[in-house]
DNA sequence: ATAGTTTCGTAACATAAGTTAATTTCGCCC
DNA sequence: GGGCGAAATTAACTTATGTTACGAAACTAT
């Protein structure tokens, strides 16, 4: 059975990067996604700070973000959720939110009742490891914005950004070729990588005026990416995709 | 029975916060640390980036960290580990580790075996549980300080990682009155939060002069603790130590 | 104690990034 | 297809933080 148009697809898509699974794995997640689905649109918020932890989301489609927001307004967006990403395997052991999730574009995901989520890692050991994985390496992304946001440059900061989402889009099959969707406003950029608007922009224009990118209309292309990586230090051995995460073929343009 | 000397005193005490365990679960902790300990030496590495991810190790006494290095020799201090911690439940799974661990100070750990773990989460229901709220515990502090990296200025985030730092500590028992040990040199606060070495000082300079703490030898006091978390905006919500984590009692000096 | 080595403290100066504000471009809706 | 609001762009100016450098203090080891 080919898995493309399965509700999981992006999902296991994902996972396979780091273990193949079996027919019946997939059929189970593929289940556990259709049990209830919920459409959110753009700019919208799935979860706020406070409120009681629920099951597990699985993001079917879309990008979402979790962000947390200061008394006087600033804002730090925190992460972002793409296509196969799960938020929060086991928050419900927790007694609050203490941050919120909102919506970048619209946004169908699938809410999987903890129930469901225990009966899939119980009785499939390996799908149980690759949720395991998931959430390891979900870890590791917010460790390395730690890193970048601490350490670079802005100009790194936002290659490596830029850099990041694209191998992510890349390893659920999101990219044409060097191109992916890019549906941030440099506002947004700005309260991920902890800069001004303004300063976002400049920075874009740079990134542009060097060959390294295109970006337009929503659509980033990154014309040179080993070159983009080295510039910026981008190592993607945090993602941990197996073989570096490069060489992965995209689903051609 | 007391657990006061235990190995484990630590981590029971943290997980007390957020459920209270049986003596049997207690036990367990305490005889898994006992498998195998090991003592580093103070600003030494426990773990490189690169090397085959072991088992758990959990901090029995002194002060490890979390780090990555770029190419060219900037670091960022990525986690603090402090008496209690556990590192990487399931690291293990990942083919290699992203990122080092090396000692603050003279560290004395116990090393537990991947098959211990589980037979400690299978068997103790309510431990299991604990177990997992420490670790999305950890999660939340590093999102806490992508938030303290992104979007707060200097005063602000030096005060904000000390309150941290302090209220992590009175979590296990580690503080005396207002006071706790900070053995960090200005180099590393400057590599945690992203500053350089000078604007640490000119920073903590200020937070004495405004009278809200001591920093002498590596002892720090917190003189107005509310006053502090007020002025840097700390809301300790993400430790997530149950009634807001202020009110806990720290054993008396 | 003494010498050597970190760490801390400060000053003078340099610069990356923030702010404000005005203009242009883009995407969307009637 | 024109008008409206949001997003992007740019310029001028400000400021927080970085850099370099040097001396004082605090440890460490003999």
């Amino acid at each position: 059975m080919a898995w493309r148009g399965a509700l999981a697809e992006f999902l296991i898509r994902k996972l396979e990067h780091f273990t193949s699974l079996s027919n019946d794995d997939k059929h189970a997640l593929d289940q556990a996604s259709r049990q209830r689905t919920r459409r959110i649109r753009s700019r919208d918020d799935i979860v706020h700070e406070g409120d009681l932890p629920q099951g597990v989301n699985l993001i079917l489609d879309g990008w979402a973000c979790r962000y947390k927001t200061l008394e006087d307004g600033r804002r730090q967006i925190i992460a972002y959720l793409l296509p196969g990403d799960l938020c929060d395997q086991n928050v419900s052991v927790l007694r609050e939110m203490d941050h919120s999730i909102g919506t970048v574009t619209a946004v169908t995901l699938a809410e999987i009742p903890t129930e469901t989520m225990r009966q899939l890692t119980s009785g499939h050991a390996r799908l149980s490891q690759a949720l395991c994985w998931e959430s390891l390496v979900a870890a590791a992304i917010q460790r390395e914005w730690t890193v970048n946001i601490g350490q670079r440059t802005a100009f790194e900061r936002l290659g490596h950004l830029l850099c990041e989402l694209y191998v992510r889009l890349r390893a659920v099959g999101l990219t044409q070729g060097n191109t992916c969707e890019l549906p941030l406003t440099q506002a947004e950029i700005a309260d991920t990588i902890g800069l001004s608007v303004v300063h976002v922009n400049r920075t874009l224009q740079e990134l542009r005026s060097v060959g390294l990118i295109s970006l337009r209309g929503r659509e980033l292309t990154i014309h040179r990416l080993e070159a983009l990586q080295r510039a910026v230090q981008f190592n993607p051995n945090y993602l941990h995709l197996g073989r570096e995460g490069r060489h992965l073929d995209s689903n051609e343009a």
